[in-house]
RNA sequence: CGCGGGGUAGAGCAGUCUGGAAGCUCGUCGGGCUCAUAACCCGGAGGUCACAGGUUCAAAUCCUGUCCCCGCUACCA
């Protein structure tokens, strides 16, 4: 085969803060659909991923889980790796930044752009919060109060290093514009330039002194390197880079990358920063990087407290390896993010898979084996319905080739999809079991089932990449082994004569929709206590550690809602029993309750207490609907003082629980025939 | 007026740059077929292409305005 020259692709390495889930995973599958269409396409491949192991972050989590940083890192990477390799996917290196050769390349990276000036020492002139020991810009804060904890916020220096942005904007916004192709989707490149380039970028900050798990600067130890600085090198430090000018020769051969394949999350590092970084080191800038979209569960993020994250390993169990890289790879558009849920997975899964696919192979193979005992052979009776057949099959791999280079995986997917519907259809043209019945017939009918093999076999040497066990599977069940891409633009490879499986196993099954969605309730169900488990766990090694809860959660806005969860269940004092006996609550029933209409989060209810009737107000709209409320007996509070919402007013209060989301239950009482005016003590 | 993306059939999407009969997959309804995993093939129904104006012989596509959703808005990876 014709090699087309050395071919470099990464992912982001994958942050150890806890398990990746399909979002996570889904990158290094594409990133391995791409890398192992390339391999097969005559380019010498290299393909790294790897994890990021550094960072204030990993520190609490370690925490949390009772560990050292260190240990706690090889538990998680180990798990991460385990993943990959749950996905079959095919990478060259696995770097992780604690690598003793990456570690030691930082240091001498970083030491180099000292030397050189383009980083300086100054002190970090920020918005301070004291309670979270974090800095804010002013653009982060909320009513100019910390966005976490709701605290002050006042100016503070610490003592920093900081690198020159500026010196290389220029540069950079130059090299974007001749380079249109260099950020991917372009909507992205708008982004970064209107954003950030055009304005003027400012200086980054590149050291840290607040937390000790990081890369230590060597020549002044109090400092460790910024953990991007540290991770993005991670594409050159992994094929043998060296800050020193003695690189390997991997590296020469490699660098630069052809394509990075991050997250859009991440844009921001890898255009801007990471190429300053290469232009300050004088290395040529990676030819494209590619922010693809994100998986959502059902059209939100996945998150651990709301229980609806889906992870690789479970949808593997459930569906299969090769099920889940389809499914992950088909449903991402280019552009939008894409949307995973089970139902999807499942229809994707019957349709695709158990029908067009898996049902096209069985009946192909069981019709050579009835008519031709397994025999499958050219006997050159063609017929003019066949050339729209081959012409379908041999106009493939260009096709394909198009889209992958537009990294259009889910299109290139969907193309040789089309391939597998039209061999559907000539069956249908052909109706092989009526030649059969005639024996005259009989080479027509062999071509037909050659024809048929022939164009699966063309097909499923383009699939491989995407579901290669798969690929091998149907290779064995009729025999021959994949295609080299040079030839698939001819249509007859298909050795005549060929004796194919006598009893081809199923592919796919068809999957029973009410019994799979049952399975993956569990599994959700299960993971939502092994969250609040973990979350119990955390809190008690945090408060071990003499820290507090806020840094719990897996992001931001998490952390700040557990933290209000915190101060509600922690905060107040004890009270005695005379104290709650001033509070009067009894059962009210709902008789009618409307959306009160400045409001956006409040109802009004008409609740029925006894023989008096009240209305209350409540904000509780976002979880229920006016007419979800009324005939509820709900627990109220009656002898609140009465008070004006959004100019409507309101005597007393509906009670509800409210959980780490903010999520609300109403209370309910247990038994619904309890007449409303009861008092609840 | 911070920047950008999006709103197309019940669901998920393409089409918009370069204006020229509204398309794909799933679902649904009807028909065909029996080799096959109740699979496969054909056909139908279902859309005022967010809304309002404008340009044009012609607008999902270009222009203007409005509404809604989402992402980004720098030192948390």
């Amino acid at each position: 085969m014709q090699n087309k020259g050395k071919y470099y692709i990464t992912t982001a390495i994958a942050y150890t803060s806890g398990k990746p889930h399909i979002g996570n995973t889904y990158e290094i599958v594409l990133a391995d659909c791409i890398a192992r269409y390339k391999r097969a396409d005559g380019y010498d491949v290299h393909f790294q991923t790897g994890s990021d192991e550094h960072g204030q972050k990993i520190e609490t989590r370690a925490i949390e889980e009772g560990m050292s940083p260190g240990e706690f890192v090889d538990v998680t990477a180990g798990e991460i790796k385990r993943i990959w390799d749950l996905m079959n996917t095919s990478y060259d290196r696995f770097i992780r930044t604690t690598d003793e050769d990456h570690v030691t390349q930082i240091q001498k990276i970083f030491r180099k752009l000292y030397d050189q000036g383009d980083i300086y020492k100054d002190s970090y002139d920020g918005l301070y919060c004291t309670e979270c020991e974090s800095f804010y810009t002013k653009s982060q804060l909320v009513d100019d109060k910390c966005p976490v904890c709701g605290g002050a916020v006042h100016n503070e220096k610490e003592e920093a290093y900081f690198f020159k942005m500026s010196k290389y904007a220029p540069r950079l916004i130059e090299y974007i514009n001749e380079h249109p192709e260099f950020i991917q989707p372009v909507s992205r490149k708008n982004e970064m330039m209107n954003n950030f380039l055009l304005p003027g970028l400012q200086d980054l900050c590149v050291s840290r002194t607040s937390f000790k798990w990081g890369i230590p600067v060597d020549f002044d130890p109090n400092h460790v390197v910024y953990v991007w600085l540290d991770a993005l090198c991670n594409y050159i430090t992994g094929i043998g880079y060296d800050a020193e000018g003695n690189s390997s020769d991997l590296y020469k051969k490699l660098w630069p990358a052809d394509l990075h394949l991050i997250g859009k999350d991440i844009i921001r590092f890898h255009t801007i920063y990471w190429p300053i970084f290469l232009m300050a080191l004088g290395e040529p800038l990676p030819k494209q990087i590619f922010g693809h979209p994100w998986l959502l569960q059902g059209g939100e993020k996945m998150s651990k407290s709301k229980g609806n994250v889906i992870y690789a390993d479970d949808l593997v169990d459930l569906f299969g390896v090769d099920a889940v890289r389809y499914f992950v790879v088909h449903e991402m558009p280019y552009e939008n993010d894409g949307v995973i849920t089970w139902e999807l997975m499942v229809e994707r899964i019957n349709s695709d898979l158990a029908n067009t696919l898996g049902n096209l192979v069985k009946r192909t193979i069981s019709m050579s084996n009835k008519y031709f005992d397994g025999v499958v052979a050219d006997r050159g009776a063609a017929e003019p319905v066949d050339d729209e057949l081959k012409a379908v099959c041999t106009g493939a791999y260009k096709e394909v080739e198009e889209d992958v280079a537009e990294l259009r995986m889910a299109d290139a997917l969907t193309e040789i999809f089309t391939v597998y519907k039209r061999l559907n259809k000539y069956i249908d043209e052909t109706e092989p079991w009526v030649l059969a019945r005639d024996e005259a017939k009989s080479d027509r009918l062999a071509t037909v089932l050659y024809n048929l093999s022939e164009g699966i076999m063309m097909a499923t040497s383009l699939l491989a990449p995407f579901m290669p066990e798969t690929a091998d599977r149907i290779s064995e069940q009729l025999c021959t082994g994949l295609y080299d891409f040079e030839t698939l633009g001819e249509f007859g490879q298909f050795v005549s004569g060929t004796k194919v499986d006598p009893d081809p196993a199923i592919l796919f099954a068809r999957l029973d929709m009410k019994e799979t969605l049952e399975k993956a309730d569990k599994i959700q169900t299960r993971q939502k206590e092994e969250f609040t488990a973990h979350q119990i766990k955390a809190a008690k090694n945090l408060a071990a550690a003499g820290l507090s809860t806020d840094s719990i959660g897996d992001s931001k806005k998490d952390g700040k809602a557990d933290s209000e969860l915190d101060n509600n269940e922690n905060v107040k004092p004890e009270v005695t029993i005379d104290d709650f006996a001033k509070l009067e609550f009894k059962v009210g029933e709902i008789i009618a309750c409307e959306a009160v209409e400045k409001s956006k989060k409040l109802l009004c209810s008409q609740v029925k207490i006894g023989n008096d009737i009240r209305q209350i107000v409540s904000g509780i709209r976002k979880d229920y609907s006016p007419e979800q409320m009324v005939g509820r007996k709900v627990m109220v509070i009656t002898n609140l003082k009465p008070a004006t919402l959004a100019g409507v007013k309101s005597e007393g209060m509906i009670l509800c629980a409210e959980d780490a989301d903010g999520k609300l239950s109403l209370l309910t009482p247990d038994n619904s025939d309890i007449p409303s005016g009861s008092m609840i003590r």
